[in-house]
DNA sequence: AACACGGCCAACCGCCTGAAT
DNA sequence: CATTCAGGCGGTTGGCCGTGT
């Protein structure tokens, strides 16, 4: 013999809930406290069924809750937490406090999902959709014709199909091999900088590395004689440590808004660093998130042309910062990050070519 | 003005887990 | 130990509302 029913299945009201009812359950709960739902609405004289009472006051009528626009803060800790949790929207609602878990739930599926699609970004993963990865897109676009491109040493005579059959290859073997699995038994993933600061930095061990390696002379079945795998030496030196750490010059994209001439600068320098070998970054996993042939400045361009406010967009953004920020402005932090991605999709298509030895 | 369409979000549905019996 | 259900959770729905035509 279990325990009786909570409530009579039958003659109960559903639907949007009426002022008076709200009340009704306001003062019963102000009264008594909440907890034993079962016999609430009785207590409380609603016709409601107590699991009804208890959503519409966690998620509505709670005292604690904040209403309101989510500030910039915290749609970057929801993206951050879930990219480490997923869908677990109520453990990610336990750290925004006053935000309910349906109230985050449909911020998501409303608002935060499409933009990182928009992005190129699978909203699951938290990865480049390398399903959608046309590397021939990157390899005729302007930047990667750019004098720029050349001094990262990217072969361009390459053949982007080839590239692409890799990149798809390369994509559905890593994501089923088991020796990219962290302590804790999580899954490494493709292009996930949130994930490396909530979690463990990655830190390929020397297995990992080769299989990895392995893995990218993927066109051995085609029968390739330029398909040659890393040497140890190679090996050795694509797992430096901290291959997760973006150079430094690009952190503020991370904390503020984009200045518009800024990211140039930053490309220079990022360039112009000493001791920097992109191959720490094309190894790393966590740096293939991509978005094929993004045109940064054009839609930049476009951005600012839209703003109702274009100075705000030209210059270190506070209002970004205390999250009162304009959608354009969040969009244009999103492309400031798209375009690190877009770097790190160069040097990914380059480490492909060199891993295959094609010119 | 009327209609269509899409975005948003409150509320419901169904499943799972653990507690009560 | 088996049964039953409360509570909690994530997925989904449907109605409201704003916008475009």
């Amino acid at each position: 013999m279990g325990r009786s029913p909570c409530c009579e299945k039958n003659g109960l009201k559903k639907g949007p809930w009426t002022a008076e009812e709200d009340q009704k359950l306001v003062d019963y709960i102000q009264k008594n406290g909440y907890g034993n739902w079962r016999t609430l609405p009785k207590n409380a004289g609603l016709q409601r069924c107590g699991k009804s009472c208890r959503l519409r006051w966690t998620n509505y009528l709670r005292p604690d809750i904040k209403r309101g626009r989510f500030s910039f803060e915290e749609e970057e800790t929801i993206i951050q937490l879930h990219s480490v949790l997923g869908n677990k929207w109520s453990a990610i609602a336990a750290r925004l406090p006053g935000r309910t878990d349906n109230e985050i739930k449909n911020y998501w599926n409303t608002h935060i999902r499409k933009r990182l699609l928009r992005m190129g970004i699978d909203p699951v993963t938290h990865s480049p959709r390398l399903d959608l990865l046309d590397i021939s897109s990157i390899l005729s676009s302007s930047f990667y014709s750019s004098p720029r491109a050349n001094m990262f040493g990217v072969q361009q005579s390459v053949n982007p199909e080839l590239l692409r059959l890799a990149a798809s290859l390369l994509s559905s073997q890593h994501n089923q091999n088991p020796n990219l699995v962290h302590q804790d038994g999580q899954v490494n993933q493709f292009g996930n900088p949130h994930q490396v600061q909530e979690n463990h930095p990655v830190q390929l061990q020397n297995q990992d590395c080769q299989n990895l390696i392995q893995e990218i002379p993927c066109c051995a079945p085609l029968n390739n004689p330029n398909c040659v795998p890393f040497s140890t030496s190679e090996c050795a030196q694509l797992m430096e440590p901290n291959v997760d750490q973006f150079p430094a010059s690009f952190s503020h994209f991370d904390e503020q808004a984009c200045h518009v001439n800024d990211w140039q600068n930053d490309l220079d320098n990022f360039i112009a660093m000493e001791n920097y070998s992109y191959q720490q970054h094309i190894i790393d996993p966590q740096s293939n998130l991509t978005s094929s042939d993004f045109d940064f400045n054009s839609h930049l361009s476009n951005l600012s042309t839209r703003s109702s406010s274009p100075a705000s967009l030209n210059s270190n953004s506070t209002s970004y910062i205390n999250g009162s920020s304009t959608e354009d402005e969040r969009e244009i932090s999103y492309c400031s990050n798209l375009f690190k991605y877009e770097y790190q999709e160069i040097l990914y298509s380059n480490f492909l070519c060199n891993s295959m030895n094609i010119v």
